[in-house]
DNA sequence: ATACAGTGTTAGACGTAGTCTAAAGCCATG
DNA sequence: CATGGCTTTAGACTACGTCTAACACTGTAT
């Protein structure tokens, strides 16, 4: 069981069960922004007995322990992001593949000034194709 | 038949037939973001024996000819927005409601110098609660 | 008038992502 | 051991969207 993730799990009052460990180990450190199903095949490879269920409940739980977060950008499904810090999204129309964009690569202005909306969070949402850079 | 309905759908090379008149009556008019199921039930309503299909059937229809887009913003559900102009969401947290930000009222820099991603649209989603004003 | 073709509509089956249920398993404590 | 509280499990279930195949409508040709 990989200690690191033990404490984690730990440090936010998750009983670290060989199940969670597992999917923490793989959703906790991607780069990528996974689905639901997308974990469960991930996680099989090393775990083969883990099932369905048991994948969804301990994403809905590391949601609710704020160690995810879910985003729902793109139809049929919705996907896990380890990054909590705040940033952007760019979806590769092509592939689907959605890739982080850095807080400060964009910048933003005077989203607190809307009337009659009290912003908490926001994020830009681009859409377009990768290219060689 | 409302005639100014009518005369879009034709304009678009869509044949207006009373189901996609009574359809883009509702859909190409409202200030809402309603969802197929909403749209279905509102046509209903004076339209009694419209089926669910012939609404999915149509609003995928106005999609396609660019009467409407689609957006992805909330769990299980795409809504329609008839409003085709650029502009950014605001999604009420208490009540799910989604409403238009106009594209000015927001400041967004930097777009197209991001590296390797080629952005063809994009759009400030903000989330947060709705307040006197 | 009738036949026919092309388009549009319909009910209901189907696919699929996510949730729920109820039984079984695990583990600490007495 | 026995008990109690989590946790996991298979599979049922729900909800949104799509697909299918039959039926209806409309306009044109005969
Ligand atoms: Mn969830
Ligand atoms: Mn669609
Ligand atoms: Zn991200
Ligand atoms: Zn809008």
């Amino acid at each position: 069981m990989n200690e690191a993730v033990v404490t984690i799990l730990q440090g936010n009052g998750i009983q670290p069960s060989a199940q969670r460990v597992a999917v923490g180990e793989y959703v906790l450190r991607t780069e990528d922004h996974p689905s639901a199903d997308q974990v469960w095949a991930a996680v099989r490879e090393r775990f083969p007995m883990i099932s369905r269920a048991t994948v969804y409940n301990t994403l809905n739980l590391f949601v609710e322990k704020k160690l995810l977060r879910e985003l729902i950008l793109a139809e049929g499904r919705i996907v896990f992001d380890p990054n909590l810090g705040p940033h952007h999204h760019f979806i590769d129309e092509e592939s689907g593949a959605i890739l982080d964009v850095p807080w400060d690569a964009v910048s933003v202005d005077r989203v607190e000034t809307l009337p009659g909306m009290d912003v908490r969070e926001y994020q830009v949402v681009m859409r377009g194709r990768r290219r060689a850079h």
